[in-house]
DNA sequence: CAGAGTTTTAGACAAAGTCTATTTGTCCAC
DNA sequence: GTGGACAAATAGACTTTGTCTAAAACTCTG
């Protein structure tokens, strides 16, 4: 019954970059070929912290908390090349905006419609085991599996 | 090993309102509660002529292309009356718009990076047998599978 | 066919994100 | 260290998608 499974969609496996600690983020970003500028050093601090989902809109709040910083032009660059780099995720989950997820392991998401809860989901706790067989001339770039899911009316 | 399944994910079950025949698209729109407006009709027509996955810059370009039916502001209005009753499904998938998907059985999605086109996948063609525990109060309320792929580089 | 409620509309507005031209910072050669 | 080439950051204009508002046009029922 389940297909052969032609493909793999395995695609994250620069997770090994993000154990960053306090001191060396700038030798991290210059180790993959990005220059350890403030600005990205203190995205990356906060990014980093933990696994989280952070828009670029907090992000620019966050990094200019005590003091201007960066710029939103800088914060998008920054996040822009972070995501091309492999340090963070898009999660397109939401209309309004794009979610940076610092948390680049493989893993999907719960989105509660209600609160706008962005939560993880291990990779392990989903199993497909049956997957499409891809249009022609396409190679797979990643999936997202993402449970939509409200808050109990408790009456 | 696969985790017993604690609830389903198969919520559309009013998909039987959707084979709309050219004549009787008021009558139907009428059976669900909504008044069959001329510009609504029309939005109808364009979007059910076939199973698709339209933006509503799309609609608006098209419903106007023989004069003006309908304004922008109609085009949304409309759009948010079909997904509520459930006769469109908004598709999540590119951060700069949504996409209003004519089919509302259960199915999945290939988004083409490169070129933009998305396609549909038959729920049958992608198996999920293990599913993760629900955040506490909260139920299901759809689940959206994304293959991102891209062109083959044919060099 | 009146009038109450519903729908449509133009255009103002908002939010997220991009672009441009200029300034500032970084890096390396000397 | 200093000059200069290149990279990065910045302010703010601009674009796109979508929402809102208040007035005008419809629809429906009595
Ligand atoms: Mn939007
Ligand atoms: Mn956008
Ligand atoms: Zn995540
Ligand atoms: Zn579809």
């Amino acid at each position: 019954m389940s297909k052969t499974l032609l493909y793999t969609w395995r695609m994250n496996e620069q997770n090994h970059i993000k154990i960053f600690t306090e001191r060396d983020i700038g030798e991290q970003l210059r180790e993959l070929g990005i220059t350890p500028t403030q600005q990205r050093v203190q995205i990356a601090e906060i990014l980093f912290a933990r696994p989280q989902h952070l828009s670029a809109d907090q992000i620019l709040a966050v990094v200019n908390s005590n003091g201007p910083i960066a710029s939103k032009a800088t914060i998008y660059n920054t996040l822009g090349l972070f995501a091309r780099k492999g340090l963070v995720r898009e999660v397109i989950v939401d209309p309004n905006k794009v979610f940076y997820d610092s948390n680049t392991s493989e893993h999907h998401h719960f989105y509660n419609l209600d609160t706008g809860d962005l939560t993880d989901i291990v990779a392990q706790d989903v199993m497909i085991t049956s997957l499409p067989e891809l249009p022609g001339n396409t190679q797979p770039a990643g999936i997202d599996i993402i449970f939509r899911i409200r808050e109990n009316d408790s009456e």
